[in-house]
DNA sequence: TATTTCACGTA
DNA sequence: CGTACGTGAAATAA
C-alpha cells in the first residue's frame, strides 16, 4: 500500500501548540469585547485549518495535559520546575479551545498522570501498526524519537505556529546527524533546560552525536566512559547519573491506555450550529468562514441534523363545529392552546390554533360572522400559548377585537431561561429546544414555498415549546412568567399603541439651532489646528491630538487611543488647548442634534411617537425601548431639557403626569441586606446621602457639607455596581487612599451591606445564578471562569443583578396594577411611557386627583419591603415641566 | 453592503 | 478598574 492510499492519522499536542500560538500572536490584538484573550485559540485553530486543508487527515485527535503533574514529576519533582507561572492571559484559553474543538467534532484526549506527548507516542505506534500514515504536531523536541517511515513530526518554527517544519527520518538525519530513535540519547546527554533536566556539563549536541557514532548508543557510551579522555570524559563520569535519569524521563510511553480506538477518531463533519455559537462567542469571523468553507458549509443550506416533524394537518372549522372543537381541545389541554395570528401590514388576516394533537386554520377576518366562537374564545380567559405575542395582541387591539387569557409567550419563556441570549424566533426555539426543524419560507422567494409553515403549524410548535419550557423553567421563573411578564406584555402593548405626542416644530427649531452651533464650533476648531478634519472621526482626531498637537497618549482602546469626553478632559487639565474645548462643545451639539433628528423622524402621522418596548432584551429583567429609544432622552443639560419640552400632552388631555420611585435601588439594597443603619436612614425620612454622610464622617446631619454629600452619594450608588476604590477615586478625583478610607468607613457603619454584597457573589457561585426578590433568575457561568477579567466582570454583574432586577420587577408590578385600576375604573387617563423607575401618564384634569391617588398607592404598594417605597409625582404641559 | 467600534444619552 | 441599555457615524471587512 502506498502512502497515498493509507489513511492519515493526525495527532496534535494541544497544550504545546496553544502555548506556541500564545507567544506567536500579540495577546492584545486578540480579545473579545468582554476582555477574554483569544490569541492562543486563534493561532491554534488557524494552524488546524491549514493542516486539515493541506494534509486531509482521515482521522484526528488533540491531546491535552491534564495538569503540570505526571508520573515524571513524581519520579523527579524538579521536572519542568523552571517553568514560570503560566501567564494569566493564557490560562482561560485552553477550556475555550477545547469547546471549539468539540464543536468541530474533534476528539480531545487527556490521560491522568501522563503527558500529551505520551498519548502522541502511543497513537503513533498503534497507528503505524494498523497501517496509518501518522502525522504528529508538537512543540516538544522529545517527539523526534517517534519519527520513522510512517510517522512524521510537524514542528512549529520560531516565528509562528502555522509554519511547520516536517521531520521525517531524512530530515532528522540531516538536521542532527543521527537516527530519530537516537534523539533522546542525545537529549539525555545534552540536557533540556526548559524541562529543568540538566545534562552532562560540557557536552553539547556535537559531542553527543560524535559519541553516539563511536559507541552506538547511550549504554555504549556509558560503558566506555572510562576510555573518554580529557575534561569532557571527566564530566561524563561525574554526571552520568544525569544522563541516565534524563533518558528515563524523556522516553515517551507508547502503551498509555488512551481509552479510544483509532477508528473512532475518524474525521467527522463539524456541528455547524455549535461552531457558529462558539466561534461567535470568541468573535472569530474569518476563522468561522474558513472552517465552514473547508466543510463545504459556506453559503449552502445549513446541515440538516434536526429531526423534521410535521404538525397535524390543519382542519378548517366554522361556527358550531369550531365552538365544539375549542371547548373539547381546551378541556383536553388545561395548560392552554397554541395560538398564532397571521398579520399583514399590522392587521390580522388569519389565525392558527393548536392542541397537542390537532390544528385548526382559520381564514379569519375580524367581525366575520362564521368565526364568532373564535372571537369569543379570544376574549375569554381560556389560556393561550403564543410566541412573540405583542405584535399580535396589538393587531387585535387595532381592529377592536378583545383579547385575554395570555398564559405563556415562548419568546419570553426562552428569555427567562437564558436572559443573556438574543431574542429567538420560533424557528430558533424549535431547533434549540425541541431539536426539530420548523419549515421556514425562503425570504428571497416572492411566492412562498409550499413548505412554509402555516400559522396553524406555528401554533402547534408553539404549544410544544411551551411544554418543554414548563419543565425546563423552575417554579420561580414560571411564577414570574405568569404574575409579571404576561400581564406586563399586555400593558406595554397598550402603551405602544398609545404613543406620546411630540411637537415637530419645536424639534425642527432645536435641530436648526444645534446645527448652526455645531457648524460654528467646527469652523473655530479647524482654525485652531489650521486644517479641516472630520470631528466625528476618532481616527482623525487621534492624528490631530497625538501627532499634530503632540499631546500625551490617553487610555488605549482597540483602535488606538481614546478621545472620549473623559480622556479629553484629562488632556485639557494637563495640556490646555482651545481645540479640546471646542471639540467637546461640538460633540455635545452634534450628539443632541442627532437625538433630535432621530426623534423627529419617528413622529408618526398621528403626531405621536410609538416606541417599541423590548420585553425580552435585557439580562436583568428591565424593559428596553427602541425605534426610537425613549429611555435615553437627555435631562442633565438645559439643551437636553428642551428636548423633553417637546414631549407634550396630547390632544384631548390636559396634563402630563410623571411618577418616579426615589432611590429604589438603594431601598432594595437596604431591604436585601437588612442593614439596620440603612433601613433607619430610609425610615427617618432624612435625606439619604446626608444621613449616610453624617454616620460616615461622624458629624451631625446638618453639618454634612455638599462635598461630603457628593462623595457619599457616589459611593452609595457605586456600591451596587461593584465599584472599586480605584474607580471611586477616579470618579471623585481623589486619592485612591482616600477612596479606600471612605469605603472602609462606609462598611464600618453599614456592615450588613458589605456582608450582603459578598454573599450575593458567593451564593451565585454556588448556585450558578442570582435571583431577584420575586424569583427571576440570571445565570452566571463566568463566575467560575479561569480568566480573571471575565470573572471580575461577572462578579460585578452578579452583585448588581438582584438589585436592578428586583427594581424592574417592582416597576412591572406597579404598571400592571396602575393600568388595571385605570381601566377598571373607566378612566380615560392613560399610561404612556416607562423609563425604568419612572412612569408617564396623559391625564384628563377631571380625573387628576383619582389618577394621582391610584399611581401613588399602586407604585408605593407594589412591594412590601422593610423600607417604604417613596414615589414622587409631578405634572405639567410637557415632560420637562412635569418633572418635579 | 454588512458588521464592528467608538462615543454618549438615560436609569 | 461601576451595572443595564440603544443609536448613529466612522471604520473596517467583504
Amino acid at each position: 500500500m502506498s502512502d497515498n492510499e493509507k489513511p492519515t492519522l493526525l495527532v496534535i499536542d494541544g497544550h504545546s501548540l496553544a502555548f506556541r500560538a500564545f507567544y506567536a500572536l500579540p495577546v492584545d490584538s486578540f480579545q473579545t469585547r468582554d476582555g477574554q484573550h483569544t490569541n492562543a485559540i486563534h493561532g491554534f485553530i488557524a494552524m488546524l485549518i491549514n493542516l486539515l486543508k493541506a494534509e486531509k487527515p482521515t482521522h484526528l485527535a488533540v491531546a491535552f495535559d491534564i495538569s503540570r503533574f505526571s508520573f515524571r514529576t513524581r519520579e523527579y519533582p524538579e521536572y519542568k520546575g523552571t517553568r514560570g507561572e503560566t501567564p494569566s492571559e493564557f490560562i482561560g484559553q485552553v477550556p475555550l479551545l477545547q469547546d471549539a474543538l468539540k464543536a468541530m467534532n474533534i476528539s480531545t484526549i487527556s490521560i491522568e498522570d501522563f503527558e500529551a506527548d505520551d498519548v502522541l507516542a502511543t497513537l503513533a505506534v498503534r497507528g503505524r501498526e494498523q497501517g496509518y500514515r501518522v502525522l504528529l504536531v508538537s512543540g516538544d523536541r522529545d517527539t523526534i524519537q517517534l519519527v520513522n517511515d510512517d510517522v512524521t513530526l510537524l514542528y512549529p518554527s520560531r516565528q509562528g505556529v502555522s509554519d511547520l517544519t516536517r521531520y521525517d527520518p531524512d530530515k532528522v538525519r540531516d538536521r542532527y546527524g543521527i537516527e530519530p530513535h537516537q534523539y533522546p540519547e542525545v537529549a539525555a546527554l545534552v540536557g533540556e533546560t526548559s524541562d529543568n533536566l540538566p545534562g552532562v556539563p560540557k557536552v553539547g549536541e556535537k559531542t553527543a552525536v560524535k559519541w553516539l557514532g563511536l559507541y552506538g548508543s547511550l549504554d555504549g557510551i556509558l560503558e566506555n566512559a572510562d576510555k573518554i579522555s580529557g575534561k569532557v570524559g571527566e564530566s561524563l563520569r561525574e554526571h552520568k547519573e544525569n544522563a541516565i535519569r534524563n533518558r528515563r524521563l524523556n522516553r515517551l510511553v507508547t502503551d498509555v491506555e488512551v481509552g479510544v480506538e483509532i477508528e473512532a477518531l475518524e474525521k467527522r463533519p463539524i456541528d455547524e450550529q455549535e461552531v457558529r455559537d462558539v466561534f461567535g462567542r470568541l468573535e472569530f469571523r474569518t476563522l468561522l468562514e474558513r472552517v465552514l468553507k473547508l466543510e463545504g458549509m459556506d453559503g449552502g443550506e445549513p446541515a440538516v441534523t434536526a429531526r423534521r416533524i410535521s404538525a397535524p394537518a390543519p382542519q378548517r372549522l366554522l361556527d358550531e363545529e369550531l365552538r365544539g372543537w375549542l371547548a373539547r381541545a381546551g378541556a383536553a389541554n388545561p395548560a392552554g392552546l397554541g395560538l398564532r395570528i397571521e398579520l399583514l401590514d399590522g392587521r390580522p388576516v388569519a389565525a392558527g390554533i393548536a392542541s397537542d394533537s390537532e390544528t385548526v386554520l382559520l381564514s379569519w377576518q375580524p367581525g366575520g360572522a362564521d368565526y364568532a366562537p373564535f372571537e369569543e374564545w379570544l376574549a375569554s380567559d381560556s389560556p393561550k400559548l403564543m410566541h412573540d405575542a405583542k405584535p399580535q395582541v396589538k393587531a387585535l387591539a387595532r381592529v377592536g377585537v378583545a383579547f385575554a387569557g395570555l398564559a405563556f409567550d415562548t419568546q419570553i419563556g426562552a428569555w427567562l431561561l437564558a436572559p443573556g441570549a438574543k431574542e429567538a424566533s420560533l424557528a430558533d426555539l424549535t431547533t434549540k429546544l425541541l431539536d426539530e426543524e420548523l419549515p421556514v419560507a425562503d425570504p428571497n422567494q416572492l411566492v412562498p414555498a409550499d413548505d412554509a409553515p402555516s400559522v396553524a403549524t406555528e401554533a402547534w410548535f408553539t404549544g410544544r415549546i411551551v411544554s418543554h419550557l414548563e419543565t425546563a423553567l423552575d417554579a420561580g421563573s414560571l411564577g414570574v412568567m405568569r404574575d409579571i411578564e404576561m400581564p406586563t406584555l399586555l400593558v406595554i402593548a397598550a402603551m405602544e399603541l398609545r404613543g406620546v405626542t411630540v411637537d415637530h416644530v419645536s424639534l425642527a427649531d432645536l435641530s436648526a439651532g444645534l446645527g448652526a452651533r455645531a457648524a460654528d464650533l467646527a469652523q473655530r476648531a479647524f482654525a485652531e489646528i489650521g486644517r479641516e478634519v472630520n470631528l466625528g472621526s476618532p481616527k482623525q482626531l487621534q492624528e490631530v491630538l497625538f501627532d499634530q498637537l503632540g499631546m500625551p497618549k490617553t487610555r488605549a482602546n482597540k483602535t488606538g487611543y481614546s478621545t472620549d469626553a473623559g480622556a479629553l478632559a484629562d488632556l485639557q487639565a494637563s495640556n490646555p488647548h482651545p481645540f479640546l474645548d471646542l471639540l467637546l462643545q461640538h460633540r455635545d451639539a452634534t450628539k443632541l442634534r442627532q437625538i433630535v433628528e432621530t426623534l423627529d423622524a419617528s413622529i408618526a402621522d398621528d403626531g405621536r411617537i410609538h416606541t417599541r418596548y423590548v420585553q425580552s432584551g435585557t439580562t436583568t429583567g428591565r424593559i428596553s425601548s427602541t425605534d426610537p429609544n425613549l429611555q435615553n432622552i437627555p435631562i442633565r443639560t438645559e439643551e437636553g431639557r428642551r428636548i423633553r419640552q417637546s414631549f407634550r400632552v396630547g390632544e384631548g388631555y390636559d396634563t402630563l403626569l410623571t411618577a418616579d420611585y426615589s432611590q429604589i435601588e438603594m431601598r432594595i439594597m437596604a431591604h436585601l441586606s437588612g442593614d439596620e443603619g440603612l433601613i433607619e436612614a430610609f425610615r427617618s425620612g432624612e435625606d439619604l446621602h446626608r444621613f449616610v454622610g453624617s454616620r460616615i464622617f461622624g458629624v451631625d446631619p446638618s453639618d454634612v457639607t455638599p462635598l461630603m454629600r457628593t462623595k457619599v452619594k457616589a459611593m452609595s450608588y457605586g456600591l451596587a455596581y461593584g465599584l472599586s476604590a480605584f474607580g471611586l477615586s477616579k470618579q471623585l478625583r481623589i486619592e485612591q487612599s482616600e477612596a479606600k478610607v471612605l469605603m472602609a468607613d462606609y462598611f464600618e457603619r453599614f456592615g450588613a451591606v458589605r456582608d450582603y454584597l459578598r454573599n450575593v457573589v458567593v451564593q451565585a457561585k454556588v448556585d450558578g445564578y442570582t435571583t431577584t426578590i420575586f424569583g427571576r433568575r440570571r445565570p452566571f457561568p463566568e463566575l467560575s471562569s479561569a480568566n480573571r477579567v471575565l470573572r471580575d466582570n461577572a462578579e460585578r454583574a452578579a452583585l448588581n443583578s438582584p438589585i436592578q432586577g428586583s427594581a424592574a420587577d417592582i416597576m412591572k408590578f406597579a404598571m400592571i396594577r396602575v393600568e388595571n385600576d385605570l381601566v377598571e375604573q373607566g378612566l380615560r387617563s392613560r399610561m404612556l411611557m416607562t423609563v425604568h423607575d419612572e412612569l408617564i401618564f396623559e391625564v384628563d384634569s377631571a380625573e387628576a386627583d383619582t389618577v394621582e391617588e391610584i399611581v401613588r398607592t399602586r407604585m408605593a404598594g407594589a412591594a412590601e419591603l422593610s423600607v417604604p417605597l417613596e414615589v414622587q409625582l409631578g405634572h405639567g404641559q410637557n415632560w420637562d415641566a412635569a418633572a418635579h
